[in-house]
DNA sequence: GGTAAAACAGACCGGTTGTCCTGTTTTGTC
DNA sequence: GACAAAACAGGACAACCGGTCTGTTTTACC
């Protein structure tokens, strides 16, 4: 009962907002009467708060995390999820956006605690694909791209990539995206940079 | 008063979204009564349209498109609102986040028209970095990188970095996303790019 | 300075929202 | 099978929301 509650909120949140989401449709929507639904989750807010604890943390994991730590490198996640990302939105035709960033945007500003739960979230996230390219570095490959430099802007551009793809409702400008992100590469500054660049085409 | 109310609304729902911000709110902090407010606006939903269609276009224009017009080139417009951007949030202290992106986060998937107004504001915020980078091409500088994919990018990357620096509530991540904007470069070319790329694609 | 339209005032209403409260049923445990 | 705790049912309620309505005042123009 308390997962049918949180299938239909974390469904209603994604597809509407938390604000746009009132209990009265959730109840209606789970089969659930408000007496139990006021037994597992006091507030709406704290009905949020598990949601997000427990589905959109695993979303991000299931997304994110997890293919990154399985691929063979940082470059190579990154690039296998925005193209699976972008290939499941084309297939299933409309755009709802990614739940971790629709929700930082409609809470993060009214209430501290759901602030601090969705930046735990993005750093977690973050941390994932930094330390995957130190340890690609370290196993020598991936020269000069600073590691969190990187992270930073490539959770940035999936989480841009995704704001924009949702108000056109065109994933196109995913596959736009992660092209440029396959540009970014170690400033070519002094001799240090030929080096670099023939240890990136030697590892391959 | 018509202005009053738009200036209030404006901020809102920046700082609170279209949601919460009731009606109620606005009237009392615009000092409008009700019959005012209706008759400029009919509807919730118009006075959000107004402030859409005039101040947030507004403020991406003011923002972004000017100074990226005005830079000797889109590179360089881009490096500078970042750092615009940035100082700005450092020095007051806190993020609410950009206003365009917000609103979008909320609204996109609630309304068509609202969506659709958004979505004319992201294309020709994309175009003018794109095209500016165009005219650098034919200028003889900024060889090799796709503009459309370079706009996407940088579009994708700013609303992303705010998102994260709206739920960090630090404007750090918009530096280090500059840093590694800084770090695309053309593709290299050359028998040893053609075959790492080969590898590459090979691998999706 | 008369007049029509626009601008504004302020009360009002139906509907909805989130929350709470009192019972009833189920579950687990000795 | 007694019994306490958890799970669930379902109504009640006070606050609030967005929208509408009827008047009054200001403005613009001939």
């Amino acid at each position: 009962m308390r997962r049918r509650v949180l299938d239909v909120a974390e469904d209603s949140f994604q597809a509407r907002g938390y604000h746009a989401s009132s209990l009265g449709d959730l109840m209606a929507a789970a089969g659930v009467t408000g007496g139990a639904l006021h037994h597992h989750f006091p507030t709406k807010k704290a009905l949020a708060l598990a949601v997000i604890g427990e589905r959109v943390a695993a979303a991000v994991e299931k997304t994110w995390i997890e293919p990154v730590l399985a691929a063979a490198s940082a470059r190579e996640g990154v690039r296998t999820v925005f193209g699976a990302v972008a290939a499941e939105l084309e297939q299933q035709g409309y755009v709802r956006g990614c739940p971790l960033n629709n929700l930082a945007h409609e809470l993060s500003l009214a209430d501290d605690e759901f602030r601090s739960a969705l930046a735990g979230i993005f750093a977690g996230w973050r941390q994932t694909i930094a330390d995957k390219m130190r340890a690609d570095q370290t196993n020598g490959g991936e020269g000069g791209v600073d590691p969190d430099r990187f992270a930073a802007l490539a959770v940035a551009a999936y989480s841009g990539a995704m704001s924009m793809a949702k108000t056109s409702q065109d994933a196109g400008v995913l596959r736009e995206c992660l092209k440029g992100l396959e540009s970014v590469q170690p400033p070519p500054s002094g001799p240090a940079a030929r080096r670099r660049r023939r240890v990136l085409v030697h590892i391959r």
